[in-house]
DNA sequence: ATAGTTGCAAAGCATTTGCAACAGA
DNA sequence: TCTGTTGCAAATGCTTTGCAACTAT
C-alpha cells in the first residue's frame, strides 16, 4: 500500500477524533487540510485501511457506517438520546463468547456487542 | 394500524421463514402471492411492523437490513462462509449487562451481540 | 518507468416518498 | 364516509466505479 498524503491525512483526522464519524464527516475534516479531495478518495481509503486491519467499520443500523480508528477489538454504548457513540473501557469478554459457543455447538471465532441507553451528557 | 392483506402476507411470509430475508427477498416471497405488490408497500410494513414491536429488522454490516420475524430478543449467528444468519436459542445475557453498567458506569438498558464463525453445513 | 492513487462525474443500490386511486373500519 | 394504505414512479442518500491525469517508489 503506497503512502500517499490523503490517506495519511484521512488516518490522522480518524484517529484524532472520539466521534466515530461517518464518511460524509471526514471528508469535511479532510478537506479543510485538502480542499481538492474527493468523496472517492475518502471512501476507497476508509476501505482500504479496514481491510488492511489498520481501523475498523461499525454498522449500528443508522443510515451510514461510522468508523472507527482504533482498530483493537471493543465494545460500543450508543446514546439513544443524541446518538452519540462511546467507546467502552473493557476487553472483550472472550470467556462468555467461548461458553456461547459450548451451549450453543457453534464453531464461534469472534463476537461483537453494542449497548444501548442514555449517555452521562444527556442525563 | 389497519389489517391489511398485503400487510398480513408480508407478515406471515416473514414468519415462515428462518432465513433473516432482506427486504428484497421478502418482496419476490410475497409476491408469489400478491403479483402486484409493490417494493413500497413491503418497505413501508416492514419499518411499520418493526415500530410497533412485531418484528425486528437486523443491520450486520452487509449491504442491505435482514428482517427476522421473531420479536423477542436473540442473539444471532452470522457464517463467514455462506452468509447464513442462525438465531441462537438462549436467553440474553442479562446478568451480563448489568455487570458491563457497573464496570462503565453508564446506564444501560438493552444490548445486542453478533456472533461470528463457520456454520455446521460449511465445515 | 509503472503500477497504485487521485479527482471528477456518473452509476449503483437499497430505501424512501409524493400522489392519486383504493379499501378497511 | 374518511383516514390509512397501496401501486407506481421518481427521488434520496450513501457508496462505488470508470477513466484519464497524476505520483510515490
Amino acid at each position: 500500500m503506497r503512502q500517499t498524503f490523503q490517506r495519511q491525512v484521512i488516518l490522522e483526522e480518524l484517529r484524532g477524533t472520539q466521534n466515530h464519524p461517518r464518511a460524509g464527516d471526514l471528508y469535511q475534516r479532510v478537506r479543510q487540510r485538502i480542499p481538492t479531495v474527493s468523496f472517492g478518495t475518502v471512501y476507497r481509503n476508509l476501505r482500504l485501511l479496514r481491510d488492511q486491519g489498520a481501523i475498523q467499520e461499525l454498522t449500528l443500523g443508522d443510515d451510514a457506517s461510522r468508523w472507527d480508528g482504533n482498530a483493537h477489538p471493543h465494545y460500543h454504548f450508543t446514546c439513544q438520546r443524541c446518538g452519540r457513540v462511546l467507546d467502552l473501557e473493557m476487553e472483550p469478554a472472550q470467556a462468555w463468547q467461548e461458553e456461547v459457543a459450548r451451549r450453543t455447538g457453534l464453531a464461534i471465532t469472534q463476537h461483537r456487542a453494542e449497548f444501548y441507553g442514555v449517555c452521562p451528557q444527556c442525563r
